[in-house]
DNA sequence: TTGCTCCTCACGTCACGTGAGGTGGC
DNA sequence: TTGCTCCTCACGTCACGTGAGGTGGC
């Protein structure tokens, strides 16, 4: 009868990874190609084993099933996605730095980067560079 | 001579509809199609004349450059657009009823309609309603 | 060997912008 | 008549999800 234990609770760290990309997937309702991708975009990043696998915390499960809200409920696409997490993060910032002013959010968007900042791998990409205005006037 | 008047400034308020759709499509560099498209999804609502001609105030045409940024600029679907001016409506209420609690960001999306609020026509449409996790686990 | 991991490439579907086509009134 | 408006329909392009194919180590 070795150190029998009924019922552990094992306490882990929220931030912690744990999930291979198989298990993080079926939690998030997910692809895992499709974390994969996220991944690559710079939406989600993971944790890796010394041997390279992938392994999710409870976080990035959380944060997969929002992006996956905002995805399927919503209809965003991923760079409406990024924009949204940005925004928040800016908010969070500002609510830190409480008892200051409140920016008023029409000039919010002037805090945002034209590409991202500095940790993000991956740019979001524009969609096309238009020329707009085109067959529109003949001969002006 | 009658009534030479030399230099007079017009005052236009804001919200008056005043340009006609090949005026607004060219003030903000788009399509007057386009301008259409996002009427018909509730992006904007321009006046009508008695005739029932499109017209677009100052209002209408900032709120178009912005929707613009958003889509070309950052990447955006209009799903994106919608969203993130919904967000900015509620940030505004929040901020009207200053002096409260703020509520953390967190929470916010709880406070966000799975479906559009009255005023819109047309509910931002899911994109998919994917059978996932298919041909993940063969047979458990 | 099986079942996972890693990766890259390719295809199908959908959103969205815009062109076209036909109407009607200054 | 011309040039605008209105409308609807159709097509091309791109994003994104996912399937497939081939690798490698418990």
């Amino acid at each position: 009868m070795s150190m029998r234990r009924t019922r552990t609770t094992v306490t882990v760290s929220h931030d912690r990874g744990v999930f291979m990309i198989s298990v993080a997937a079926e939690l998030a309702e997910m692809h895992p190609q499709t974390l994969r991708m996220y991944e690559q975009r710079g939406l989600i990043e993971p944790k890796r084993s010394p041997k390279g696998t992938r392994l999710y915390s409870h976080e990035d499960v959380d944060r997969l099933r929002r992006i996956q809200e905002m995805t399927n409920d919503l209809g965003l696409n991923l760079a409406g996605v990024e924009h949204v997490l940005r925004l928040e993060q800016i908010d969070a910032v500002k609510r830190e730095m409480r008892g200051g002013e409140l920016v008023p959010l029409k000039h919010t968007r002037d805090l945002l980067p034209r590409r991202m900042p500095p940790a993000e791998p991956e740019p979001s990409r524009p969609r096309r560079i238009p020329i707009r205005r085109d067959g529109e006037q003949p001969a002006r």
